[in-house]
DNA sequence: CAGACTATTCAACAGGTGTTGAATTAGCAA
DNA sequence: TTGCTAATTCAACACCTGTTGAATAGTCTG
């Protein structure tokens, strides 16, 4: 075989730095306390990954190909199952954010870490315009198409200021500050992916229907 | 006079945080990057303003209370001229968000990377939680009543997690970090504040009044 | 077993970090 | 002028940073 089945102490360098990098930021983070918290060498992440951009990119592009694809699964089927004139505004943005549960079903740390990372990215000037775009454009305007035809008549520029609005209310939902939840004194909690998406989508998909002058 | 003039080094200091903070993040620049921005020696900061958090914490306070302010006259005016109902939906999202176009009105680039920096620490989980609350949540609550009366028979709850979608739209649009503008292939400038705030209104209105029960 | 290759650690480097105390300059009072 | 104080710079400290090359341990192949 060709590929060697890689150790366990290569992922546990990715976990760690996924973590880390997710609440801390780029530059927040030195590769000892990656390496510390991985129970590891400093050295070794080097020898795995290269340089620290290098190991940020890697973090980066882990899960990446797994969320397009459970999004785009997602898209795809309610195309198939709506008929002739495609799937409501509601389906497409329930199609878009509801993968992302996957953080909380599966109860898996590493996937609440990511999705904070994407949020530290998408939000951060410096990493947003060089980061985003290689990894998730091609989808997105995949289903900005989707809600174009959910939206017959509407202007182009219209539907992508609602897309930037969706866009900033899934980043901070994804941020998971917790900053909800104290100004709702714990009637919100952030950390319910859930229930933030029951509201989000009815929520945007109105703002869409307003802007984009349809009934 | 008790105070003196203050020199104008200081300010340039301040000046200098605020543009690179909001760029790169707290621990993505160096005071000495700083003072080199600033043209002023290193230690200078460490004379005005003590440690580097706090002079994180100087620069995030320096243009709080004149945020504030602008907001709240914002708010005052339009329920002043409200009838007994007290103002809609839109009026009270239009006193939260056009306060800061005061960023392009006056043409001041330091209104934009202030904004930017708030956006920076609101999306942030770790300095989110510690930083936001104590300048800004006396008057986000008051908006908060404010939508409630607006929104009568809305369930506590359900106005929080709209709250939140707005909230993350404005961040995505404070940060400004230009993606939608590759994304729409120029159709939309992030910079441009008014069209931004002008899809806003409507969008997040609209999503207020269908979650919150209410036509 | 020897050999080869991968994974991992060890030790150290050159450079950058925040911070500090002493020295210097500038601005104003008597 | 002479003082006094605030503002600013200079020089240096102890520490931490990313990175690297050599050394060691582990694992499979023949």
């Amino acid at each position: 075989m060709t590929t060697r089945n890689t150790p366990a102490k290569r992922d546990r360098i990715l976990d760690a730095a996924e973590a880390l990098f997710a609440e801390h930021g780029y530059d927040g983070v030195t590769l000892r306390r990656i390496a510390t918290r991985a129970g590891v060498d400093v050295a070794l992440a080097n020898y795995h990954f290269g340089k620290k951009l290098d190991l940020f990119q890697a973090v980066f592009a882990r899960r990446a190909e797994l969320l397009n694809g459970s999004r785009r699964d997602a898209l795809h089927a309610c195309q198939a199952s709506a008929g002739e004139e495609g799937p409501s505004v509601e389906q497409i943005i329930e199609a878009f954010l509801r993968p992302l549960e996957l953080a909380q079903e599966t109860g898996d740390e590493g996937w609440r870490h990511y999705l904070a990372l994407i949020a530290y990215i998408n939000n951060s000037p410096y990493w947003g315009p060089r980061m985003m775009s290689q990894l998730f454009d091609e989808l997105v305007q995949e289903f900005i198409q989707a809600l174009r035809k959910a939206l017959p008549g509407a202007r182009e520029e219209d539907v992508y200021w609602c897309y930037h609005s969706l866009s900033g209310a899934l980043t901070l939902t994804l941020a998971n500050t917790g900053r909800i939840d104290k100004l709702s004194r714990g009637k919100c909690r952030s950390a319910d992916f859930q229930a933030a998406y029951d509201h989000m989508i009815p929520f945007t998909a109105a703002g869409f229907r307003r802007v984009c002058g349809v009934s």
